[in-house]
RNA sequence: GCCGGGAUGGCGGAAUGGUAUACGCGGUAGUCUCAAAAACUACUGGCUAUAAUGGCUGUGUGGGUUCGAGUCCCUCUCCCGGCACCA
């Protein structure tokens, strides 16, 4: 007869009971005061804008939350919490596209996510959940930026920005992947607007320099560090012929100076207009003009084509060679970029591949000044050998001179060592409906006449107080009229507004509301305008790790003492230390997409609250960890590729326990992995047959004795010592396979042994958390099998199961003569099995040698010295 | 072009320099069934052999180090990811 499934094993059921269970018995809250040790165990949190969680959502929560079960059995107080990162374009674009307004949509998503969420059976405390719309929470994001622009680091910058035409906003250069927009793909343009930046290039060098200390995954340091991109160098002065006015140029090479035989600048460059007042020629000074307007015409994506023809033309002027004196032509070409370095080089064509493409093509001259092996043609871009033809440097080798060089331009006092980065600074502007305001005021009186917030009695106390790293700047023109929203005026709401689409022209949907934007100057009581544009979705994100830790305090951000705060920091004294504890975070978990993204700017944000004085640390992330992408059918998953797969279905059909099981076992974590239909199968197949095995009304009978077997303690230490290892690094997949080898060997055995169910189920808790506890209780252990203590091993019962025999002459190993097995740990024994070999006994008739010492090296190789 | 990472059965993938292919999928045969499904049992890299506890071969290519290489070193080919007219 066969039995019914439903009678011995449903996971739906089980699901129920327990995840009711641990709500009722608030299993999973966590008192962060009293936790003896703390342990941050982080992930990702989604961005609720699709219909519902993707599998990839789960894929990595699952994946985050076995490592936080282990860790907690291991006895950490582990604080897993989660929330909704539901501002910004990627829920906005999804509403207008759905046609419903992103409050409304937002509030169905947010309780979709949540219900799919919980039914995955994470450790997550709910009581501690965040939503970044919640003007509980933005009101201190808005308090962020605040804190950002009066300590200088938030600015407003006329620049060419990026445009995206059908999100219709502005986007951060970290948001643009190969000239397209990163959410809809479309390509963006370049526009002339005045914007608010984050001032992140002021930290490019403490973002590189402390990249090496990081415990990161590898890939995200080189991206975060090619990102950052620092360039070391020179900036050297060329002056300019007949005129009181100077060239600088950035070089990566200053021991190619004596080989720079012209200047190039690019077509937006400041002095062009000066140095055109030179010009006598009036030819010259059209086709100049000419070149310059149609470079500005040209967008981004055409002038940086590659295999493009390198265009350009002369100035008209020319430069003096600081070494030489001789005086070398300036050519204005769109190949060099304004916003890199001072938008002006040296060109030393023989050493440099553009340079010398556009020597060639303008017939400049070429002067080699590094010597290159005899066959190589003119062109030798060689970064390294003896200089030459350069007067008193010749002689010199680089690089390993180029210090030299470098101090011999200072001593000259032409030039100075210098570094360039590649990297920009964050625009934080977004001319959208769905962010937080950003929380400024502008007041045109006070423009006119030149006051800015920085003019303020505060902000003269500030920045007697402020960390030297961190200087109040004077007033700029560009802040002129710009103040703060007073912090009682925090949170400035977002206002629910029909029409609000996006309008494009760079202007925000807010900016058609004035019941919205007027407002009086907080200084001199004239109508003001509020700022309508929103804030950047990363901005929202870069902080909310900290939030996690104060849900429950209105008055404080995060746990922090700084004085700002005193009241709260008096009332709330020990609760703040206590909290502290767990930041810094202790491991997050998340996708390589956001390595240049979200972890750069978190980890900006982070040096700069550090440096404002509401943080002791200046890393966020102690430990990352990026999880790989899962795909089907050797596709990422896609709705025009119809491969989607949704977790709901799964559940329902197989229970979380078997997803989460499977999702695990599909691949390296790291890795990510293809999802296959047949695969679950098989895992809901050995959960079935775990359940059939250990639970109580089955045939199995549990040993209460105590397990003396030698083979079987050693499978069973061996595989707590092979799965510990193994969840301690993420490698879920080869600890889920070493479980199911043990089980193999367990279903063989007629009986099992008390404590082999117990350590089992254990080990497998992390993945499967329902099946787990139910199994712990029927075989009658005190619940919940969730705060029990990880089980560890004896070392006495892991001596190797295999080890090689070889022979030793005069010391040198001369062959591997046989492999001998468990039985074989003393020397005795290992002799019988050395001299019953057939391999031994060809060896030892072949050259007649007798041994005569044996070597026992543990668990490796036993060694017969001859 | 530059910087990373990779290539192992029919498939996903295991292997601190030590019996390559753990674990799962798929496949084959069998048990149970009127039958099928499910479940269970056995086998499953290739070639060869079958009296075998047999032989040979095998981790993208070609070489090297080693008693011993999927693993370390060099060459080449291909694939994936990031950056890219950044001086």
């Amino acid at each position: 007869m066969t039995l019914d499934k439903k009678q011995f094993f449903d996971p739906q059921a089980i699901t129920a009971k327990w995840q009711e269970r641990w709500r009722l018995d608030r299993l999973y809250h966590i008192d962060l005061k009293t936790a003896k040790s703390p342990y941050f165990c982080l992930m990702m949190f989604p961005y609720p804008s699709a219909e519902g969680l993707h599998i990839g959502n789960i894929y990595m929560q699952t994946g985050t939350d076995a490592f936080a079960r282990f860790k907690q059995m291991q006895g950490n107080d582990v604080f897993e919490p989660m929330g909704l990162d539901a501002f910004g374009i990627h829920s906005e674009n999804y509403a207008l596209k759905i046609g419903k307004h992103p409050m409304e949509q937002g509030r169905l998503a947010q309780e979709n996510f949540y219900r799919q969420m919980e039914s995955a059976g994470l450790m997550v405390d709910w009581s501690k959940k965040l939503e970044t719309t919640d003007p509980n929470y933005y009101k201190w994001t808005q308090w962020l930026f605040i804190q950002m622009f009066k300590h200088g680091l938030a600015v407003r910058k006329k620049a060419k920005v990026n445009f995206c035409p059908s999100c219709k906003t502005v986007l951060a250069d970290e948001q643009v992947i190969d000239g397209k927009c990163e959410r809809c793909s479309s390509l963006v343009e370049k526009r002339d607007l005045e914007q608010w930046f984050f001032k992140i290039t002021d930290y490019a060098k403490r973002l590189l320099d402390n990249i090496p200390g990081l415990d990161w995954d590898e890939k995200i340091k080189i991206s975060q560090t090619n990102w950052i991109g620092e360039s070391k160098g020179a900036e050297i002065e060329f002056r300019i012929k007949n005129v009181e006015l100077r060239i600088k140029v950035f070089t990566t090479r200053p021991d190619t100076l004596y080989g720079a035989t012209f200047l190039v600048v690019a077509p937006e460059h400041v002095l062009i207009d000066k140095i055109l007042k030179q010009v006598q020629d009036d030819n010259v000074r059209k086709e100049v003009n000419e070149y310059v307007k149609s470079a500005q015409n040209k967008s981004e994506q055409e002038r940086l084509e590659v295999g493009k023809e390198k265009t350009g033309v002369f100035s008209g002027c020319y430069a003096v060679h600081p070494m030489t004196g001789k005086q070398i032509p300036i050519w204005i070409a769109d190949y060099v970029l304004a916003s890199y370095g001072t938008g002006a080089i040296m060109a030393v064509p023989a050493h440099d591949e553009r340079d010398f493409e556009f020597a060639t093509k303008y017939n400049l001259p070429i002067k080699q000044v590094i010597k290159t092996p005899a066959n190589s043609e003119g062109k030798a871009y060689a970064g390294k050998g003896e200089i030459i033809n350069s007067v008193e440097w010749n002689g010199l080798v680089v690089p390993q001179d180029i210090n030299k060089i470098i101090y011999d331009i200072e001593k000259r006092n032409i030039g100075h060592a210098k570094e360039n980065y590649h990297l920009r600074d964050w625009l934080i502007s977004r001319q959208r409906y769905w962010g937080p305001p950003i929380p400024m005021v502008f007041c045109e009186k006070c423009a006119k006449e030149g006051k800015s917030w920085f003019d303020t009695e505060e902000a003269k106390e500030l920045s007697k107080i402020q960390n030297s790293k961190l200087k109040i700047k004077n007033s700029t023109p560009e802040a002129h009229g710009w103040y703060p929203v007073g912090d009682e005026e925090l949170p400035v709401l977002l206002p629910f507004i029909e029409d609000f689409k996006p309008l494009g022209s760079g202007i925000s949907p807010l900016a058609n509301h004035p019941e919205f934007y007027n407002t009086k100057c907080p200084v001199c009581g004239n109508q003001a305008k509020r700022e309508t544009d929103v804030s950047d979705t990363f901005l929202d994100s870069s902080w909310y790790f900290l939030r996690y830790l104060a849900t429950d305090w209105q008055y404080l951000p995060f746990p922090t003492e700084n004085r700002e705060f005193s009241t709260e920091v008096t009332k709330l004294k020990s609760e703040i230390a206590a909290r502290k504890r767990f930041l810094p975070v202790t491991i997050y978990i998340g996708g390589a997409e956001h390595a240049v993204l979200h972890l750069l700017y978190a980890r900006f944000i982070t040096m700069a609250l550090h440096d404002m004085g509401y943080l002791d640390f200046e890393e966020p992330f102690s430990k990352f960890y990026a999880h790989g992408l899962i795909i089907k059918d050797g596709a990422k998953m896609s709705k025009s590729k119809g491969n989607v797969i949704l977790p709901d279905p799964l559940i329902k059909k197989f229970g979380i326990d078997t997803v989460r099981l499977y999702l695990r076992f599909l691949g390296p974590f790291e890795q990510g992995g293809d999802f296959r239909d047949t695969g679950i199968e098989g895992m809901h197949r050995f959960v079935k047959r775990l359940y059939k095995l250990l639970a109580k009304d089955q045939n199995t009978k549990l040993q209460e004795q105590k397990l003396e077997d030698k083979k079987r303690l050693r499978m069973l230490h061996q595989t707590i010592k092979g799965v510990t290892e193994d969840l301690e690094a993420l490698r879920f997949n080869t600890a889920i396979a070493k479980l199911m080898t043990y089980y193999n060997f367990l279903s063989t055995q007629q009986d099992i042994y008390k404590i082999e169910a117990k350590v089992y189920l254990q080990m497998i808790a992390p993945f499967a958390p329902h099946v787990a506890e139910e199994l712990w209780e029927q075989i009658g252990e005190q619940y919940s099998i969730h705060k029990s203590a990880w089980p560890s091993y004896e070392e006495k019962y892991l001596v190797s199961e295999k080890v090689n025999i070889a022979v030793q002459i005069n010391g040198k190993v001369r062959d591997v003569l046989a492999v001998a097995s468990e039985e074989s740990q003393d020397k005795h024994r290992v002799m019988e099995i050395v001299l019953a070999s057939e391999k031994v006994k060809r060896y030892l008739g072949k050259t007649e040698i007798s041994i005569n010492k044996v070597i026992y090296v543990p668990g490796r190789v036993i060694n017969f010295i001859v």
